[in-house]
DNA sequence: TGTTGACCTTCCCATGATGGGAAGGTGCAG
DNA sequence: CTGCACCTTCCCATCATGGGAAGGTCAACA
């Protein structure tokens, strides 16, 4: 089986596989006698765990250390757990992060009319670190 | 002012104060005799801005646009707004995707006892792509 | 005055994961 | 035999940031 088809069927694409190959992610595979590469089904089994895992957003040395225990016949399921909860952290950890940017943008955006006048809010408080004023501040229309 | 205390005073660290000057998004600052980049509070206030806008996770180039909009005194704030909103549109689906990830994950690290057999529903899922079987497909214990 | 240590300058390199593209070889179908 | 699709390696780009080397400057202190 040809890279590109090994590409196919595995969904991660030729330029990533020879990039794993190259950092040892996977072991160099076969080779014909024209130098192309020749992939079997084990190959492409360990090339859908790193997908698989690569689409949960672990990184190339965690999955590194994933499929060290996977070969592991003698691993325990704790230690993937243990990294598999170390992962989630640092994921929900960094998605909090991007909403409270969100948020904080927010919190400016809604104190801008949007009405067209130079005035605004958002470029105030970048300009001065300080929160907008007014526009809810005492919310008295309320 | 020297660049060091200008980063102090910024926030925004010597090397990224180059930087910016060599991409062009801080124009050229004054320079002493003996080569040294001078700064002023105009250039402080220029640097606070950018740093407050990275903070709220802005890329470079969008930081150039606020700062071309901030600059330009015909701006009308709704421009201002539009891209706020298309950053925090950003922001919240990289976070959400975030969450995406860390929650399948969750759901297949409950599926795992961690209990020091070497059976793990992770790796499992990781090598097939099928969702983990028992430990809760079946909840009877509800 | 001389020395020392902290600071500045430019330049190059590295990160992480991925893609683009060039130059040249291979394989298969018409 | 020709053409096209595929393969090979190699280099470069991304984005924002930091590290470090080699060499110049400045201020304080003996």
């Amino acid at each position: 089986m040809n890279i590109g088809q090994a590409a196919q069927a595995s969904g991660v694409s030729a330029k990533m596989i020879r990039y794993y190959e190259s950092i040892g992610l996977v072991p160099p595979v076969g080779r014909r006698t024209s130098g192309y590469r020749d992939y079997g089904p084990a190959d492409l089994h360990r090339l859908g765990f790193i997908r698989r895992a690569r689409d949960l957003g672990f990184s190339i040395e965690r999955i590194r250390l994933l499929l060290d225990l996977w070969s592991d016949q003698s691993r325990s399921n704790a230690e993937v757990k243990a990294v598999a909860l170390t992962h989630i952290k640092e994921l929900e950890e960094r998605a909090r992060q991007l909403q409270e940017m969100a948020d904080s943008l927010r919190t400016l955006a809604e104190a801008c009319d949007g009405d067209g006048r130079p005035d605004c809010p958002i470029i105030q408080s970048l300009e001065t670190g300080e929160a907008p004023t007014c526009q809810g501040e005492h919310p008295a229309w309320h």
